[in-house]
DNA sequence: CTGAAAGCGCTTACAG
DNA sequence: CTGAAAGCGCTTACAG
């Protein structure tokens, strides 16, 4: 069934038939309803192949998810979707190992699939400094910052980790911590970690206690598995710490397991501070105290920008999304006295 | 860059360029080398919208998620992804609401994608019962069992869910438990709870004691969030339960949460056992036991079938998937004198 | 082993 | 408002 075999049942010709398709506007009232008569009677619908090659066109959308295990990226992924879906447009969508080189993959996607569009969910700013050049389409980044990279086709919408990273320790110290380690990440200048454990130097250096990275910080993938381990080394090296910072919930909830197997008590024996707030930091024994990011926030404005840069070519923006620190049950405070 | 372009810089023809593209054996080692070195000169890639259209064929592979929230669900696609990457086949994947018709939507993406084969990762038995037979390009199941079906397109990997479930069940029952409730799902025989129920019953019949579904079970969806409150609904009424088996890990996890929140401690007041064994299940506190599905074995039939019917038209097949009852902190064993 | 040509199923100026 | 025709970028018999 083609638009052929449409147009022959239709009496109407081939370009008529296209026309009332593509909801033209220059097509009688009484072709359109012949002809969509016969279109919906035979469930037709046209040969996406033909119509992105005959348009030269640009298939869809794609988007490129960085770390799989990511469940703040599921989340947001997950609306994205929706959200697309809903406007008409096709998703693909590919999982990249947490180190992959998402740009290059962007770049083979586009010469074989000619997508109208990039969607990044996360992203190395080595690989987007070195080669994102060549790409030429719309994309957004969601979750990093794209600002200071200068690409007129790339947009960014992120939470500023930086800020949040430091509220996160000015709580802990407010809260009579001072011996407080980091986990997750790494110390990469092109990691979204880099820029936690800056907001993190930040607090310390303001408030004028020690934060010596090199025994107070213990990097790991955003895993629960890795949490777990990374969390055991940093504990062993470093027993008299009072509090953890974590920087990714699932990173705080495997930390949180280890210190159980520890014998600590949280948050008797320790405070924990996870980042994301992903929906099991609310049902975790204790309930995770965490940096909620936006998710609704960066997908609603991740799909809409990616959209109107691909329909009226705007400038690109680059805009923080609002967060906010939730204080639930993994932090103590301090008694006065134990303070100093 | 098209082909076009190559062929004019190489001084071969558009079919010998095709050829050597398509690694055609009759082609000459001495046309192969030029070719080549031209295309990777100029890092160009065939469209693939031409392509197919061309072949009439089918683009790629289908992935049909059902219900977006599921974790188990997540680290089987990762898998999947993988596996069709290694292979060179392009994915389209699709969440689908956890109540949504995944046939009707896969219908639909066959007339306009004409993707060459579908795997759904879960479904509704009802709707393959309706409208499966319309589709006619090799399909897989995952995580249900389609045996029962009898169509001849359709394969299907899954936990034998009834044993499973009984095997919890017995158990429970060994480790002294009399009063059991039960967590998740609905009693549609079309959904894969259904089947988990039934395996409850069983265990309940053989072993004599009463299992009250009116009472004793609660239905509710896959997340944490509806197992928590049906975890409390379930408390409310029947106060007396020693322990509750939940039909997802999910559900699990949100129903700890609740129990904690209600002042019982796991498994001094109550025991719980999960469903899936996802990974979470093995970081809680404290760490669930629960019956873990194999999702690499899930993954890897899945994809090895699905690719071995769309090249040699294999006869379907319906396997299950061996499980483990994997036995945790969540559970206590009643002391003797408690039973009866 | 290679080239010339037809055609996959669409869309879109171009006439009328 | 509608039809006839060109052409998107490929693949694949068909000759040679």
């Amino acid at each position: 069934m083609t638009i052929k075999d449409i147009a022959r049942l239709s009496g109407y010709s081939l370009g008529t038939v296209s026309r009332v398709l593509n909801h033209h506007p220059d097509v009688s009232e009484q072709a359109r309803k012949k002809v969509m008569a016969v279109v919906e009677e035979h469930g037709f619908e046209p040969n996406a192949n033909a119509k992105h090659l005959k348009m030269r066109t640009r298939t869809s959308i794609a988007v490129l998810v960085k770390g799989s295990h990511n469940m703040l990226f599921s989340d947001i992924l997950e609306r994205i979707q929706a959200k697309f879906e809903a406007r008409g447009e096709e998703v693909y969508v590919a999982y990249l190992d947490e180190d992959a080189n998402e740009v290059q993959y962007a770049l083979s996607l586009a010469r074989q699939r000619r997508p109208k569009g990039f969607l990044f969910l996360g992203g190395d700013m080595e690989f987007f400094r070195k080669d994102f050049k060549h790409l030429t389409v719309p994309c957004v980044l969601l979750t990093n910052f794209g600002g200071d990279l200068g690409y007129d086709n790339l947009s960014s919408f992120s939470t500023d980790d930086m800020t949040a990273s430091e509220q996160v320790m000015d709580y802990l110290y407010d809260c009579g911590h001072r011996k407080i380690g980091v986990l997750g990440g790494n110390l990469s200048i092109d990691q979204i970690s880099y820029r936690r454990i800056k907001g993190v130097c930040r607090s310390a250096r303001k408030k004028g206690i020690l934060f010596d990275t090199g025994r107070q910080y213990e990097p790991c993938r955003y895993s629960m598995a890795d949490g777990y381990q990374a969390a055991r080394r940093l504990l062993e090296r470093e027993p008299s710490l009072t509090a953890v910072f974590a920087l990714g919930d699932v990173i705080a909830l495997g930390a949180m397991r280890a210190m159980a197997d520890l014998g600590l008590r949280i948050p008797e024996d320790i405070s924990v501070v996870g980042y994301d707030g992903i929906p099991s930091s609310e049902y975790s024994i204790p309930r995770l105290s965490t940096v909620r990011q936006n998710p609704e926030q960066l997908a609603d404005k991740g799909v809409r920008t990616l959209l109107q840069a691909i329909h009226y070519e705007m400038p690109p923006v680059h805009e923080r999304v609002p967060f906010e620190l939730v204080s639930r049950e993994s932090v103590r405070r301090l008694p006065a006295d134990a303070e100093r």
